[in-house]
DNA sequence: ATCCTTGCAAAGCATTTGCAGTCAC
DNA sequence: GTGACTGCAAATGCTTTGCAAGGAT
């Protein structure tokens, strides 16, 4: 799927919902699709900005929430610093690093077969669930003596 | 274990670490360890309030802080809102509320074992995971018309 | 022409911090 | 008495909002 095709793809979803493709949601989209860094709202302005200068960071959060309303995208929070943002939409999993933030992407995945019975979660009922690793990325880990 | 116990407990634990015991520190901790509501830092502010009228919300968050850092409470960021903790320390998975944001505890848990092999995810070494269920607690499960 | 979206600035909310007074040890 | 803790208020950081001007259909 090359940039036009995601492009395309954008306005479809949008137009499917009532909304306008823009030139600010295509750049946004463009660049959380094709990156697997999960940006903050600040980094996806930031590089945003190289091709539409214009850019405000409010529109980039406006965007973001845009997508992800149309399910184009995830919002990764984990509170305890800004959140971050998801274009791919295959199943993966995300390890973050205890360090510096930064969330990695790993392949597998958790059967849902796995987990306690959903059923009989109390008085909840369970519809869905998150799986998250924690650790240290490749950046990180030559310290090794950091700890949670 | 009872009212008395506790406050001893976190006397030594707080000793131990260069710390001291105070009023209000034993407040939020006999209030967190005591609950299973996963209040936030305001919840717990103004129930705490009830036994220490004096004591204010910049203390609540200290007191939490540091309750954390001595293991003796679990801070749950799910970033969509302000932080909960948690005072219990047996295992447990959490279930959040899709719709009011209340955290209810399940009994289960998730073997590490069933996890992708932490090792091999990528150049990360994986050092934990977290589970989160989501779903509807009994409260908002009746509209049932909600969805995530 | 309509009305959705942008950009700016200001507001909002949860949380943290600086500091003088107070308290635990 | 010493150093840690509290309470207050101000500050911070991320995110949202109000609104007039601009842009998409």
């Amino acid at each position: 799927m090359d940039s036009t095709d995601i492009e395309r793809d954008l306005r479809q979803v949008l137009e499917a919902r009532g909304q306008r493709y823009t030139e600010q949601r295509a750049a946004v989209y463009r660049f959380l699709h094709g990156t697997d860094v999960h940006p903050t709202a600040e980094e996806v302005f930031l590089r945003v900005r190289g091709d539409l200068p214009g850019i405000s960071l409010a529109t980039v959060y406006k965007s973001l929430e845009t997508l992800v309303g149309c399910g184009l995208a995830h919002k990764l929070s984990y509170g305890d610093t800004s959140a971050r943002y998801d274009g791919r939409t295959d199943p993966h999993l995300h390890a973050r690093c205890l360090s510096c933030g930064r969330i990695t992407d790993v392949p597998g995945r958790v059967p849902a077969a796995q987990l306690p019975p959903p059923a009989r979660a109390g008085h909840f009922r369970v519809t869905g669930y998150r799986v998250e690793l924690t650790g240290y990325c490749a950046q990180c880990d030559p310290g090794e003596a950091a700890e949670a």
